[in-house]
RNA sequence: UGGGGCGUCGUCAAGUGGUAAGACACAGGACUUUGAUUCCUGCAUUCGGAGGUUCGAACCCUCCCGCCCCAGCCA
């Protein structure tokens, strides 16, 4: 059986069989997924996206809420919710009819909060901030009472009612759970349940100026919609003692259980919200959906599929264990996708002129190149063959290092789906010995790219007519930092951790010409190149800009550093004997 | 002994008393009109450490060590 045939599990679905098994929800099985609207979302929503949505989707009777966790009018924005919602989307997940937010519970909430009160199981508090954090003790040391904790149920009751009413200024009482100042978990030390908020909410406009807090929120909107599993993440564990205590107390019907896991960790960038809205403000980069970016819309941006990335979260798998996933994982996996079906064409990153001395000048041939080395269904183009082509500078050496099969003076390569060629002479600039152009010959028995003697040529390169290409704009993306853990290396300003070469832009490239036409994000496979995808935003029919999604895997590269690292070890053992 | 978690290959990760899956990475090799893909092969005598229980321990017990989270009127 495949990996990906074979069912995969893990703590959480075992929790949820075993529940099934012993009918604790009747047979049912309802998640959420719980964004704040306060950002983009990034790799590690999908992660539990993928959860919430695929534990909901692998039982006949599942359900997955998505719930927007607007409780902070202050942070949040609709453009958020727009671009939350279309990232799920893409991701390939459906909520069906089952959107909702937080606030629409906001009346339900604010009665649950009277009931509280009524128990004497909370009270209005009017400490202000700094009073509350003096009073709550410190890690080691127990808190001590609030002087407003023994308010009657009477005046709590009011002044509750008051702080809704709107007669109060910000920051002046907040309402606090009566719970103990001397736990040793902090969360249990009253916590404030509803502070004072005068602005308006994106959502429910100018009706409250009252707002409930995460704590309060988030284990009745759980109840509320019927959640059997309310999965989370680690740092929610503490939080835990909370969320039951306040269904327990407000005797609610349905008691969500809920369940940690570790949250994703990327080598190489960061998943922190309020980080990524750094970089975005700083201009480090172009928005939150630039090509560099973790989230789940730069990444479409960058050319990543759905499917690629679902396989990613299904690979990493989910535990309580807080790692760093290598980034190699999630490029294995995007080219993995890609491969099956991505149209193999010609680009050129940096072009070099060929001439080929023995063709004639005016003669065009239409030569066939499959789009697919493997899926024959997915046809094939015409490529233009011309006097004059384009090939990569790179593919190209006047002295050729060991195991270097591609263009040298003297030596045939193949042109890929064309003819062999051979370099007959190089022409270079005078001053700066820069090449201009390479001349060769073909050999006209070699159509197509293969010779009736049976010939062997090791080296295939990819080329463009000169006079039928396309000028196109090339983005080169790498990883935006340069350290594999780019939060853990003391600095304060990540911009000192960025990596200088995360975007190369190449301006003059030549394209073949099929690519003349294709929409925003078509995807294509520049061979021996990488994956590319045309750019949602600036790419135009006049000037086709392509963003590269993953180079393709290169061992001839790794040679090279290979031989370097030889050559320096040996080096430096050389330095080694001089000193002795 | 403030509380809560976590430690299985370089990285993720199965395993929950019967003798260490898998994936990525890495290293070799085959094939190849992409130095791609694909395909072989290798890669933890050992599960943070030390004791103990047991015929048998990564799994149970004890102690120790290391790492993460918590003192927002953020979520």
């Amino acid at each position: 059986m495949s990996e990906s045939e074979s069912l995969q599990s893990d703590f959480i679905r075992t929790i949820i069989e075993q529940d099934l098994k012993e009918n604790k929800n009747n047979g049912r099985v309802v998640t959420r997924f719980p964004p704040e609207p306060n950002g983009y979302l990034h790799m590690g929503h999908a992660k539990s996206i993928c959860l919430n949505f695929g534990v909901a989707a692998e039982h006949p009777n599942g359900i997955c809420y998505l719930r927007f966790d607007d409780t902070n009018p202050s942070k949040e924005e609709v453009e958020y919710m727009e671009a939350i919602k279309a990232d799920i989307r893409w991701l390939g997940f459906d909520w069906k009819d089952r959107l909702r937010h937080a606030s629409d519970y906001f009346e339900q909430l604010y009665d649950y909060a009277v009931q509280l009160i009524k128990k004497d199981k909370a009270y209005v508090c009017s400490l202000n901030v700094d009073e509350i954090r003096a009073y709550r003790g410190t890690l080691k040391e127990p808190g001590n009472n609030s002087p407003f904790r023994t308010r009657s149920i009477e005046e709590n009751l009011d002044l509750f009612a008051r702080m809704r009413a709107g007669e109060f200024e910000d920051g002046s009482h907040v309402l606090r759970a009566k719970i103990d100042m001397a736990s040793p978990n902090l969360n249990m030390r009253d916590p404030v349940l509803y502070r004072i908020k005068r602005i308006a909410h994106h959502q429910t406009g100018v009706k409250w100026c009252i707002y409930p807090m995460y704590d309060f929120t988030h284990c009745l909107s759980d109840s509320i919609e019927g959640i059997t599993h309310s999965l989370c993440t680690l740092e929610y564990e503490d939080h835990r003692p909370l969320y039951d205590w306040v269904l327990d107390e407000l005797e609610v019907d349905c008691h969500p259980q809920q369940i940690e896991f570790a949250k994703l960790n990327l080598s190489y960038t960061i998943m922190s919200k309020r980080q990524l809205l750094k970089l975005v403000q700083q201009g480090v980069v172009n928005g939150w959906d630039d090509p560099r970016m973790p989230t789940i819309a730069g990444m479409r941006r960058r050319g990543y599929s759905p499917e690629s990335i679902r396989n990613f979260c299904r690979r990493i798998g989910i535990g309580k264990k807080e790692g760093v996933v290598d980034l190699s994982l999630l490029e294995y996996s995007v080219r993995e996708e890609l491969n099956k079906w991505v149209p193999r064409v010609m680009g050129v990153l940096r072009p070099l002129k060929v001439i080929i001395d023995n063709y004639p000048e005016d003669r065009v041939e239409e030569l066939d190149g499959p789009l697919h080395p493997e899926d024959d269904s997915l046809g094939s183009r015409k490529l233009p063959f011309s006097k004059v082509i384009y090939i990569e500078q790179n593919d190209f050496r006047e002295k050729a290092p060991k195991k270097f099969f591609r263009l040298v003076p003297g030596r045939e390569v193949r042109l890929r789906y064309a003819y062999y060629i051979k370099c007959v002479d190089v022409v270079k600039d005078a001053e700066t010995d820069e090449i201009l152009e390479v001349h060769c010959t073909y050999d006209p028995e070699t159509r197509g790219g293969s010779s009736p003697d049976g010939r062997k040529v090791k080296g295939t390169i990819h080329w463009v007519s000169a006079a039928h290409s396309l000028n196109a704009e090339i983005r080169l993306y790498d990883r935006l930092f340069s350290e594999e853990r780019p939060e853990d290396t003391g600095e304060t300003e990540l911009s000192s951790v960025l990596n200088p070469n995360s975007l190369e832009i190449l301006k003059d490239c030549r394209v073949e010409p099929y690519l003349a036409k294709f929409e925003p994000e078509s995807k294509f496979q520049f061979e021996r190149t990488g994956y590319f995808c045309v750019d949602a935003k600036d790419s135009t029919k006049e000037k086709p800009v392509f963003n590269r999604t993953v180079t393709l895997r290169d061992s001839w590269a790794k040679i090279v550093k290979k031989n370097i690292d030889n050559k320096k070890k040996a080096q430096s053992k050389e330095q080694g004997r001089n000193k002795q």
